[in-house]
DNA sequence: CGGCTTTGACCTGCGC
DNA sequence: GCGCAGGTCAAAGCCG
């Protein structure tokens, strides 16, 4: 998988796509340099909180049949345009992160693909952006991702 | 006027 | 059973 140059839709796109599967998307085999060190779970929170679990880079993003996406991005905008339109249903504070989460559910009719995007607790600089679902429909953006300051989690 | 964001309330799952 | 934390709903208001 080559991934310089790819617009952060298309990268989205990818990842979700059926030829990747979930193992792949959680390996760092994937992209031989993203292998810097994966963000640390903070063990403080040790707890159970299964979408920090889902996070982590050993763990299958396969849920319920449906595929979840995690990654994270060094960027100033709380918004990383993908190219789909979003619609925001929720907004909340999370325990161990004193940065609010924001919910949103992919506004095409018919397609129920949910995003949560919240900033790092621990380096405010990253976003992290996290995919429940695959689209039913094409993404019409063009946009892009950088691929040194993105990685999985 | 329609679609979106905001916001507090409500719901639910889980651990104790 | 209770309380907490995370997830969702929906009413109100904003904006193009």
């Amino acid at each position: 998988m080559d991934l310089p140059d790819i617009s952060f839709f298309e990268f989205v796109e990818r990842l979700m796509s059926d030829e990747v599967s979930p193992e792949v998307i959680a390996s760092p085999m994937l992209q031989p340099q993203f292998q810097k060190p994966i963000h640390p779970i903070p063990s403080s929170s040790s707890s159970s909180s299964s979408s920090l679990k889902c996070m982590s880079g050993s763990e299958k993003v396969k849920v319920d049949g449906g595929l979840r996406i995690a990654f994270r991005t060094k960027s100033k905008l709380e918004i990383l345009d993908d190219g789909y339109k979003w619609r925001k249903y929720g907004k909340k504070s999370l325990k161990n992160n004193p940065n609010p989460r924001n919910y949103y559910h992919c506004s095409i009719q018919g397609c129920h693909v949910k995003k949560r995007v919240e900033r790092d607790g621990e380096d405010n600089s990253y976003v992290i952006t996290t995919y429940d679902g695959v689209h039913n429909h094409r993404s019409p953006g063009v946009l892009y991702y950088d691929p040194i300051n993105t990685w999985y989690i």
